[in-house]
DNA sequence: AATAATCTTAAACATTTGTTTAATTTTAAA
DNA sequence: TTTAAAATTAAACAAATGTTTAAGATTATT
């Protein structure tokens, strides 16, 4: 399928509906007045509003996979080190494209969508198997405990990840930090977040405190 | 109102479908016919769909603040077994309440119904607050260090159990834990998971290893 | 310039939706 | 037993939905 400028405005509108009021809320009506397009051009281009989510997760998922493994290339990275950079390529991609991780977390709660099923699942599998490898290879080097439970650590990498994001109103409140601007409360919470993450990390893989 | 147990037959059936397909995917039409009462009796009972879904939330999140202040009461107990009790109660009904936690969660990220906004906020303000309060306990007799982000801590107990439900069936495939049955994973994935947060939350609230 | 292919549009379509109505049955009270 | 209230039902309702159609405009090709 060739993907014009145009397919990308409506996909991008699109997401940003779907995160802000749900799939099913979300009305192909207000789709294309969002995007300023006819309603017809919607089915023209995608088929349905079904294909259209599924596009979105192609269109979002295309290269996760490859750039993972090109972070963990660099020979001269520690386990450690690797591990962290993977923390927070993680962090960076989901606040950065929030609202297509909120859309993703929805899809996957509801466990409905096969197509979509069917990509998250070939994602994960490549993430966990990547994650392994270097665990396993930290292992070796003597650097990390075993055995470790990779996919439940992961769990808790994405887990608190989604959470905050879900939360970020309601920190800001908790926290008091009316003062800061959107930009800068998130900016803040990407830096705890890291720490946070790496901190919960090394208690798992290594034997320092 | 008074609650029959025709009430609550049809709030369970509705949390089931609600929590399989969504809020949206579920007609007033499934709910019915699932449950074995008339299309109208819906409305005659919770007056529309979405008050059906706020009884949902109050019949759900009741008593879950009282509960936890019991459970805290115990003056016989160190800190760190209060916050080892919390853990171990939120994962027990996560677990136990599946069906409604997902229904949370998804209510969470969309964010847009604001009777169940409210509910939300006032338990977790309450929750963050007890446990603050913990904590604070346990600075001060000398048990945990400061200072301690109560809300990032809370959000990778939640993030974690919430990660490793939706993960439930792909945790099974990754460990090759087929011969396992539901009930046995489920128990599994419990205690795995609270040994695997008492350890995180013991990280990064106290100095031992 | 003529023709074909593609894009765009407004209108129509068939379903499905949550909710209401009005009639009937069941239950409770007098 | 009679009467009033509550529960239950099938049918109807109006609104909204995703999708299609068929006509027209635009662009590309020859």
């Amino acid at each position: 399928m060739v993907i014009s400028p145009k397919h990308i405005q409506i996909l991008e509108t699109a997401e940003k509906l779907f995160a802000a009021k749900g799939f099913e809320c979300t009305t192909v009506r207000d789709i294309a007045e969002e995007a300023g397009v006819n309603l017809a051009m919607i089915s023209y281009y995608f088929g349905s509003k079904a294909k259209l989510m599924e596009y979105l997760f192609e269109h979002r998922t295309g290269n996760i996979g490859m750039r993972v493994e090109n972070l963990l290339k660099n020979d001269s990275l520690a386990p450690m080190e690797k591990v962290e950079l993977l923390i927070d390529e993680h962090i960076e991609r989901a606040v950065q494209q929030q609202r297509f991780h909120k859309i993703m977390l929805c899809e996957q709660v509801i466990n409905k969508n096969p197509v979509i099923i069917k990509v998250l699942r070939k994602i994960k599998i490549r993430n966990t198997q990547i994650i392994e490898t270097l665990i396993k290879d930290g292992q070796k080097k003597g650097a990390f405990k075993k055995p470790v439970d990779v996919v439940l650590l992961l769990s808790t990498m994405i887990g608190t990840v989604n959470q905050m994001l879900i939360n970020k109103t309601y920190y800001r409140d908790f926290n008091k930090l009316d003062d800061l601007t959107d930009e800068q409360l998130q900016a803040l919470i990407k830096k705890r977040l890291s720490n946070h993450i790496k901190k919960l990390f090394k208690a798992i893989l290594t034997n320092e405190p």
